[in-house]
DNA sequence: GATGAATGAGTTTTCATTCAT
DNA sequence: TATGAATGAAAACTCATTCAT
């Protein structure tokens, strides 16, 4: 039929945050028109505000999402493994992942709220998760962090190495260099035995 | 004699240059308009293209300054000490305190780059610096980094952790618990001996 | 049941309207959106275009029934007297009371009328009832105005000053004081012997 | 040399507010979008908001200009006479050309200050010139009106009449009568001996 | 050089009205 | 009949950059 000027709310809402999303990443916040997101979303200009209350409220919405989908991906990839040297590794292999594909919005997004709403609220979410796995494996003998917490923040934050920028066009030599850079740093610091 | 309305044209671009530095550290690139930089800067619009050929232009000058200034720092607290262990001790302490300063700045100038001009061209320097301190101190037989690089890369990404901004209002003593992690997470990155 | 739904449709016409109203004194019309409208009616946005052409329609609708509330108001009052100076107080009266309870609506629909259909249409009405007032009690000779239709508009626009918004915060004393100068004035306009 | 892009800023804003009464007063405050505004004071749209904050703003602005202006004409009038009964009349004589000129755009302004600002602070000076004129040719024995101040609110509101609105299309003819009738009323509202 | 008024393309946002369901 | 998502033209406002003085 390819009627469906009618969307379900929740689709729509979706397209929406999807090609901000994808805009915001491909160009940044400021040098992304409204337009271009309506247009990318295949919706007239007007709708948008059926279901945000301005660009910024956009903006909002996006970090929520992002930071959950990566806890929730750490989560799952540690709970699959049984052993805690392991886990660690499923740790670091999977946030690896996701900063190729996602760090620059969660970047872009994490820098928007500095200037806005304040405190960066949703990273605490992924560096809780690492915290955990490193308070339980310590406590099942296997690991030795002095401050849990916050070596977890710090290895939250060291991730950002992971993004693409940081070293040049190193290539797939370089990344797996990096990755197993990582792991080694992570045993490390979780102070594996 | 109400002269005084030329300056040394140094110091006009410095002026500029701080302005633009404190304003958008406080609102944000995009939220900064060139008329706030000049007022700021205590001078008429049209002096600002004088000095630099675009707002864009003055976004490129800063990131230098700093990514130099940032290096200086760690290479001069590292050069005063003569251990290794208490060297690495020192760039843990000066990067502490320079990202108490100016790390949103950095993060901000970082990120503009990222959609700008492309690659971060200024967070090799700190990085090398860390590269630098981990292979001759591995040379010395002090440290044991697997690969000194990619665990400089590692170490220098971890320090966002040192932005307040990711542990809500821990206060002083979390701040302190921070230092102390971050000093034992760095010894083994570096793998003291 | 749950139904419900549908509703007289004199019944909707009229929620419509009355929410008109209310938003447009609140407001203004410009700064009511068709939605307000419906939502304060309890209805959906659709169901407005069954009832009305478009929003201009409503307004087109609502003068028509204050001015002659109002003229009916006016008329009812003089029939109930005898006497012919009185007749002109309970004009005053009447007039006074119902400018404190809807002159901004009728001022605010007066003057879109202005801009819109042209001229005021639904003004004569309230103007004519004085001005009968006037000619037939000089016919009874008991009023003495020079020109009665003038003199009416005279009066009428007068009334203006009922307006609360004409003598600040007064409070009831000023009311009072109004409302005798008010008399004093009819009268003396109206030449009563 | 027709260049002149400069201009001083006084008569620039002069101009702008000169089109925005002008086109006001032709199509109604929300129907005049700012660009017809600029295009009509002969500038750019972006010119205007050097010169006023918003369209807001310069609603604002002409109040002022038009109550003092209309209240100077008033006592300039009344001033150039020195019998108590012509000043009256001259009173009325002037102020039925203002509003001949200027009531629609009075009238315009103050409807829009009450949805806005809330209560009508232009009004009271022209009230008060008249107020003055009665309690002084009261005080000189010329006038006996029972509450001047009262008096004076209830003449300048029915000076509304003289809006050409409010007779059709009477022409002429009941231009004449009406400034007639005027006179009268006004002549026995302030009680003349 | 120094100045700040001028410029106008580009952005966000609003909302009356339509229309598929 | 009833609904509220869809539409897009139109409006307000911003601001980097230019340029006459």
């Amino acid at each position: 039929m390819r009627r469906a000027r009618t969307k379900p709310a929740g689709e729509r809402r979706a397209d929406l945050l999807a090609a901000g999303r994808a805009l915001f990443l491909a160009k940044g916040i400021a040098a992304t028109p409204l337009e271009d997101i309506t247009s990318t979303a295949g919706c007239p200009k007007g709708l948008f505000y059926l279901y945000f209350r301005s660009k910024e409220d956009l903006l909002l919405g996006l970090p929520d999402e992002f930071s959950a989908e990566f806890a929730g991906r750490i989560r799952g990839a540690v709970a699959a493994e049984a052993d805690w040297t392991i886990r660690l590794g499923a740790c670091v292999r999977v946030s690896f992942e996701y900063y190729r594909d996602l760090l620059d919005l969660h970047e872009i997004l994490f820098h928007h709220a500095v200037h806005d709403a304040g405190q960066h609220r949703h990273e605490p979410l992924v560096a809780g998760v690492i915290a955990d796995l490193l308070t339980e494996g310590a406590a099942a003998g296997a690991f030795d962090a002095a401050d849990p917490k916050m070596t977890a923040v710090l290895c939250y934050t060291s991730m950002r190495a992971f993004d693409p920028g940081f070293h040049g066009g190193g290539g797939e030599l370089a990344d797996e260099r990096l990755r197993r850079a990582a792991q080694e740093f992570f045993r490390r610091s979780a102070g594996v035995r």
